[in-house]
DNA sequence: AAGTGGTCTAGACCACGAT
DNA sequence: TCGTGGTCTAGACCACTTA
């Protein structure tokens, strides 16, 4: 019998959270397997004597699992997992060295103001009136090891020209927000592998013609409008990319 | 005055999801900016004679999608565009190639039953008496142009020895499928740089040490039980993964 | 026609934060 | 104490699928 377990309606625990846990543990454990039905929304309210919409609510969170889906009219039925997606979630390059506790640090090599040219122009979409633009060149180590170098680009605001100022936030957006007055609103970023320069070698100490990550990063605005540019060099072996998919346990 | 637009409630959009648009649009345009707080549920309940509930339910849209969070005794509030996240998304690597509509196959150049060694028996978590892995080798390409190769592996079941079947699936949680008795159920895929080896610029056409990405994947079941392993080498000049952050729209 | 999920209501009580 | 968001109820009507 599906569904066996009791749900305790007077914990601190929400009803429908109970509710989710258990049928999701039902499918983990393939007591519920792909393909299969779920008892109706009507059959649960009833087998546990909560009220419909509190067993909508637990089901709406095994959709947005992706563990389940519903079909008006038919029912809702368990998912099989998606594993053919490549979704590299990595929430910072770097956040995992940092978690790690290491010793980590941006420095700042380069900041200069500088004439825009047809290559910056095309990038950021302005006109022949548009003259300058932030110019920084950074580079980031880890226990004194240097891991990644980044070229960036900002339009150029004369209201905020506090260009000595400590590198807070030594991140594109960041650099934007400090610097400018645009709003960063939305990024583009683009992975790809290539062979490092021999400036890009010499920076990082690595050897000629090694393989490393490129990253090219476009910020805009509220209007879509580009205010800021990057490209970065990752090194090759010293990064990698993980990626989780389908029902693993997150708890 | 804030949300000024109607609302339509004879409309067969529903309420909650015109509510959700319109506060995005009010997000986007700037009229709410970071920081802010929203009007209380009960204000907007008012303000459009429609139920908390419906209220709550466009709220909630909003919050998955990032553009606001909630905080229980104090309001509702808009969020800041989060851009330094790295969540490179492709459905597929290979997802974009089939619909821009080219023609593309992948092709099986060796299938084989092979003895267990050391090094599979540690990937597999499995013991001296096991002997037996299925083998596979299939190049990926499109436009008669070789993309990628794939060496993969899956433990043997001999209950489902139909190893000269078609390649309907070639990928590794379809060969899973189709060969054992194990069901798929997450995976784990880890995304590097390297130049490419001599083998491998022979088979996909590309100079010597040329850079690749290379995609390891680990296929477990329900019981995170290692069922299958793969090793992919990607052209670096082909591919390119992209991601885009923020409140861009999508609509 | 019957059964399913999708939307919506008008209340209720609660936990939490600010005052 | 008051106002906020968080949970829950017991209905209602609808669109859709299936028989």
């Amino acid at each position: 019998m599906i569904l066996e377990e009791m749900i305790d309606k007077s914990s601190v625990i929400p009803i429908y959270y109970q509710l989710f846990k258990l049928i999701e543990e039902q499918i983990r454990r393939g007591d519920l397997k792909p393909g299969e039905s779920l008892p109706t929304e009507h059959e649960i309210s009833l087998r546990f004597e909560i009220s419909r919409m509190t067993v909508r609510r637990a089901i709406a969170e095994l959709v947005s699992a992706g563990m389940v889906y519903a079909q008006q009219g038919r029912g809702t039925f368990v998912a099989t997992p998606k594993l053919d997606n490549i979704v590299f979630e990595l929430n910072d390059f770097n956040q995992e060295i940092k978690q790690r506790g290491l010793n980590y640090k941006t420095t700042l090599l380069e900041a200069k103001i500088i004439r825009a040219n047809a290559e910056l122009r095309e990038k950021f979409q302005v006109g022949e009136d548009h003259k300058r633009f932030l110019y920084f060149r950074t580079v980031f180590s880890a226990e004194d090891e240097r891991l990644s170098y980044e070229v960036k680009y900002t339009i150029y605001s004369k209201s905020k020209p506090i260009l000595e100022s400590e590198l807070k936030d030594p991140s594109l957006p960041g650099l934007i927000s400090a610097h400018t007055e645009h709003v960063p609103m939305s990024a583009k970023k683009v992975l790809q592998v290539a062979i490092c320069t021999e400036a890009e070698a010499v920076i990082l100490g690595i050897a000629p013609n090694s393989p490393v990550f490129l990253i090219e990063q476009t910020i805009y605005d509220q209007d879509l409008k580009p205010v800021g540019w990057s490209k970065a060099v990752y090194r090759g072996d010293r990064y990698k990319l993980t990626s989780y998919d389908g029902w693993y346990k997150k708890d």
